[in-house]
DNA sequence: CTAACTTTGTGAAGTATTTCACAAGCCACC
DNA sequence: GGTGGCTTGTGAAATACTTCACAAAGTTAG
């Protein structure tokens, strides 16, 4: 979060940023942005704040954002195309490698810059060409199945879409979005009158 | 996510789970069941466990999942269309009852069920029918000034995937989704070699 | 160069959350 | 109906996280 507002500032040629300034714009406090920094290093200067520049490349540097990352898309569905489509992804070091489905309909045929390949090849893909990521935006009941393979051929990360329990081993990193479930969690706070979560 | 294990055990048939079981379903300690679901009230039976059935019943009431939430969407591009296509979403209670966009190509063409309306009309309609929750899946650039337009037409609640950064009164509860920052989560976690997050 | 002002980095204090551990309750079997 | 084996609910202990508050360090102005 800390990365994106400070990219935002970095645009717009602004050279230091206090913690005061920081917190206000991600919604939190000063020695809260303090003391998650410190976490990582000694990045500011006393007296002046943060060089705005300089701690962009630290967090990416922190986050691994100076390599690239190979990704495959599992699942050439409406998901699948909108992560495709989502230029992000690119701008962020995160490359695209290949798109899968087992609908005969769909491979072969063009996907933006790239082609449906088939998920039969999926798994000797991921192992030939190492790739570390996968995101799956297939329906719930294939989606233990899909992920059992990708972790057979030896992927190390998986973002989830489908709106099911999954699980990997230790070494697997998994990061599940299920839009249903965000949308219970607002209902919870409308029916509680929770304050709002605020930006995020 | 109890509430998605307790119904995957409901539909099993399975009458009761203890705290255990349920812990190691969702990836947590049995402790922390028994003090998250005691938080809310006395579920369980000694010796026995929670009742299934009923448990979900209860969080369901909690989550106000008992009532239909209308919703509408806001953007007709990929992110909509899956958005708009997932059945989970009519499953669980939350009704689409309205589509929008501002590209005439796409105005009045059929969307699934629904018809994209102009997003000139989003306003009144939302105020006339008093939907209370927005899906926001349009591109950066707009979404604060259409969540100004939602919040000033009297939304209560906004999911919002949009890259984008955005502030809400606090009447109004806001989350995002962010697709990229989810990956970076997951680079963050390769090039720290960090443990699983576990099932989500 | 000094003085007044700003802002970081960080121990210490204060909260919040998680885990422990065990009494109390419930079931099942004899 | 009593006994043994589970499992909850919950204070207390342990751990984690956030906020406070201030010395140290840098900046600016004169």
């Amino acid at each position: 979060m800390y990365l994106r507002y400070l990219e935002e500032l970095d645009t717009q040629g602004q050279k230091t940023a206090s913690s005061d300034e920081l917190a206000h714009l991600c919604g939190t406090t000063p020695a809260q942005v303090r003391k998650d920094l410190s976490f990582f290093g000694s990045f500011g200067k006393r007296g002046l704040g943060y060089p705005v520049h300089e701690l962009t490349a630290h967090l990416r540097q922190i986050l691994g954002l100076e390599r690239e990352w190979k990704v495959v898309i599992v699942g050439a569905g409406k998901i699948g195309a909108a992560l495709a489509n989502y230029r992000g992804f690119r701008q962020r070091g995160f490359k695209i490698v290949g798109v899968y489905d087992n609908d005969p309909t769909k491979i072969g045929k063009p996907w933006g810059e790239a082609i449906v390949h088939d998920m039969a090849d999926l798994a000797q893909d991921i192992q030939r060409e190492e790739v570390p990521i996968a995101v799956l935006a297939i329906p719930s009941d294939d989606a233990q199945d899909v992920v059992d393979r990708l972790v057979g051929a030896g992927i190390r990360a998986i973002l989830n879409f489908a709106p099911a329990q999954i699980t990997v081993p230790p070494h697997v990193s998994l990061k599940s979005v299920n839009m249903a479930m965000e949308l219970e969690g607002l209902s919870f706070a409308l029916t509680n009158s929770l304050p709002s979560q605020g930006a995020a």
